[in-house]
DNA sequence: TTGTAAGCGTTATCAA
DNA sequence: TTGATAACGCTTACAA
């Protein structure tokens, strides 16, 4: 792109300020000149330059997102959702991942620079730069974490579900539990899965952290929990560290839900592909992701100046890996 | 962030060019004269417009990527190698998903009117696009399709790997044989497997077409070609279509490898947990992403003017999918 | 209905 | 060593 609107102005034989009415729909325009511009405008294939454009609108027209990694689907579909909209909004979306990169403060001040809005997962920005954001006044929305004076927050249910599903467990007589979970950031939605499971189960369940929510984390720990003991249900922290824990029971020679239970959380599609199907609790991943834009352009234009806090509803979907179940369909 | 750099220079009493030269490290400044200037960024929190220093400076410090979605650890896998190099070389990353998305050719526009260089998935991008993108000098970067002039390709060896495979498959002994794949688009990295496999195995082989690249359609397609006809070996476009037909493989009561073998391509984390293991080629995806972002910086910069075309080397990977092999290991 | 000109926030050239 | 000032490419009062 490299040509101007004053390059388009004087082939058309008018002045800037009319080929800009004519492209943007703003104020009258003669439909004589209308046409010469246009033409012009084809002629010499003008595109206004997003940097003009921006600089005199005051905005960037684009989103940003900061998320830890994208191994997994869990970010990946709320960050569907988030481009999808994103885009409908006619915004564009700048990515940035945290997991094992240094300098963090500066890539997300140098990302907020950029767009006229941020979705930030959890904790995945360091507190004084969030703390900054907010006094500025740039549009945030946080997804998967506790809600956070000045700026909106957006998640799914999880203490209650937590609680529904623990429940389960024990009507099917388990009286011997683990939790195996990524490290607990306090206040972030693992964390009330934790809590909410823990509140039900109380001392009969202890918790083990495992490195990342992935499956070969989730089977490493699973693998290093197994040899050490034998609960009789395995809660995870989410499907991914669920799907590592099946292999490590098959590695073990552990029948699941035989010898041990196991349930995850999310809904990712392999979670119902896998033998056995796993028990788990289904969050609007994509609908995370696709409200957040929303919510985003209401504060970005202005249709709404006060943070919002919303909790979407979950579903628990019960499925063989947590037990027999006498009403079950063949697989 | 709204202080500009007139404020600055007001409180320190000085011009803003001695602002910008103090903050860039571009020409002298005289020590009390900087400190005036840093104490006054400091008091201030001052951070540059980034829309006035890309305006200034004429570029935008930053790549946009096209891909069709995200389902899956390919495109994921290769978005994080980029991100990553993106970011070490000091640009953001903008994304762009075309999946069933209406005006890809705006969409596709617009986005490079917002970066410095693209890296693009196979077609993805509309040909007229390309062509104009091409014509205007912007660095691209093609990821999984055939060279084209005017820009970089970059690729993981394809057809010596598919007949590599489709040689292993012939030691078995297997003498029918399907395909499973999504559709095929002519010079796409996925049409060269097919055709490498096509030039071993010949007439033994047919192909029959999933709708994406993923385990679902996998599943699906690999269920009805089954129901129709029993090859002995089941050549899949990629991994999660060879996860989807290891399901409806299991379904249909057959044993892998024993009644059907099964491979992959792309040796996603999956393949490996997968039971069977999956039989695959591994492609190195995230230095796909890393070396595109690279070839980018050198276009972008002018280190480098005239187009690359890399295949990165591939590697078949044997596992249990694919048949028993005399000196296999216990699980 | 159209044009002039003042921003928008930088960088960098050229004098001083 | 510093300061005016001209770009950079657009939008949008305000005048005409």
């Amino acid at each position: 792109m490299d040509v101007t609107i004053y390059e388009v102005a004087q082939r058309a034989g008018v002045s800037i300020a009319t080929v800009s009415r004519t492209l943007r729909g703003t104020g009258p325009v003669a439909s004589k000149t209308r046409e010469k511009v246009l033409k012009a405008v084809e002629e010499l294939n003008f595109t206004p330059s997003r940097l003009g454009v921006s600089l005199a609108e005051g905005r960037h027209a684009a989103n940003g997102i900061v998320f830890p990694s994208l191994s997994g689907p869990y970010y990946t579909e709320v960050l569907l959702g988030y481009e999808e909209v994103a885009a409908e909004l006619g915004r564009s979306v700048l990515i940035l991942s945290t997991a094992g990169r240094t300098r963090v403060r500066d890539l997300v001040k140098d990302l907020a620079g950029r767009v006229d809005g941020l979705l930030i997962f959890g904790h995945t920005a360091p507190d004084d730069v969030v703390t900054e954001l907010v006094q500025v006044g740039m549009p945030l929305v946080f997804v998967s974490r506790e809600p956070l004076a000045g700026a909106d927050t957006l998640r799914s249910e999880n203490t209650a579900s937590a609680r529904l599903l623990a429940g389960h467990l024990l009507e099917h007589g388990y009286e011997h539990f683990a939790y195996l979970g990524a490290p607990l950031v306090s206040g972030d939605d693992v964390d009330e899965r934790w809590q909410g499971v823990r509140s039900v189960l109380g001392g009969a369940i202890e918790a083990v952290a495992t490195g990342q929510y992935t499956v070969e984390d989730g089977y490493d720990a699973a693998l290093r929990l197994l040899r050490r003991q034998r609960p009789q249900a395995l809660v995870c922290s989410d499907d991914e560290v669920a799907l590592g824990a099946l292999l490590a029971a098959e590695e073990l020679g552990l029948a699941v839900p035989d010898d041990l239970a196991v349930t995850g959380w999310d809904d990712i599609m392999a979670a119902r592909h896998a033998r056995p199907a796993l028990t788990t609790i289904r969050q609007p991943m994509r609908e995370l992701g696709a409200r957040a834009a929303r919510a985003l352009d209401e504060l970005i234009t202005g249709a709404r100046s006060t943070p919002n806090h919303l909790t979407l509803t979950t579903e628990l979907v019960i499925r063989a890996s947590c037990g027999i179940h006498p009403q079950e369909e063949p697989p």
